[in-house]
DNA sequence: CGAAACCTTGTAGCCGCTACAGGGTCAAGC
DNA sequence: GCTTGACCCTGTAGCGGCTACAAGGTTTCG
């Protein structure tokens, strides 16, 4: 199998196949003699393995991670659990910053009466406020 | 006033100033005779509006036409408000994504039987076995 | 006078691709 | 045998929004 068929399946980009390959998370195929990538059906279940994970959203080193431990079975199972569980957190964490962020969007969107100008603009004139010095958890005077 | 209080006044970094202006977000301020930025107070107000925005997540492009927007105050504030809304479902459509995303997420952590080798391990097992063919919502067998 | 804290420009890195440029290869049809 | 088009190769640069260096100049304080 060639490169495009195995990226076809998997429904990646041909470039992506390569950028995993490069990123050490698909070993390189043996080359036809005119230099062509020749995958094998383990390509293919590792590059679905890997689009699997991305779709969960996992960085590429971590799912790096999750292939090197998945390759020793003796290992405890106990890094694969941290590692998914630690991502659920950062997942979590990012799904409340957007509701707080939502809250805030649709409240500043109500401020607008259509058809004024800008000069009158309740959006604007909010987000000016707000930069006059108002306090807002978003946008503290000082960084942590 | 220098680069280093305006950042610090505003809470970010001195690079990420010298980034606004070079984006165009920020006026490119007179010098010092030793070629140092000399800012004024309107500087500040402009950068604090910038990270008020950013702090909504705002793409830097959409602000740098915020920005144009409020220059001309007899300009309509109906683009204002589309550039909001237009931005708060983009923000509602991420937050649900990832909504779905931590549902998988958690129901893959449930596989975990802590102390397991990870031949044994239900995660991999998950991700493995879905990685050969089974049908999944976010990977599909082809692109769109 | 010297050290520390500031400032300058320019460049490169982060992530996960994506898109090009500038070539080589292969199969089908004429 | 020759062209066409689809495929493949490598290498490089770009996206956003910073962040971090390097290698120098300036200011400020003791």
């Amino acid at each position: 199998m060639r490169i495009g068929e195995l990226a076809r399946r998997a429904g990646v980009d041909v470039q992506t196949v390569r950028y995993y390959e490069r990123e050490g998370l698909i070993e390189a195929p043996s080359r036809t003699a005119s230099g062509y990538r020749a995958y094998g059906p383990q390509h293919a279940e590792r590059l679905n393995f890997i689009r699997r994970c991305r779709s969960l959203d996992m960085p590429v080193g971590e799912i790096k991670r999750l292939i090197a431990l998945s390759r020793d079975p003796r290992v405890s199972c106990d890094e694969v659990d941290r590692l998914v569980r630690a991502h659920l957190d950062r997942v979590r964490a990012k799904r409340a910053a957007l509701e707080a962020l939502e809250r805030q969007l649709s409240s500043l969107g109500a401020q607008c009466a259509s058809g004024q100008r800008v000069a009158d603009c309740g959006i604007l004139e909010e987000l000016i406020h707000a930069a006059h010095g108002e306090a807002c958890a978003c946008h503290p005077p000082a960084r942590t």
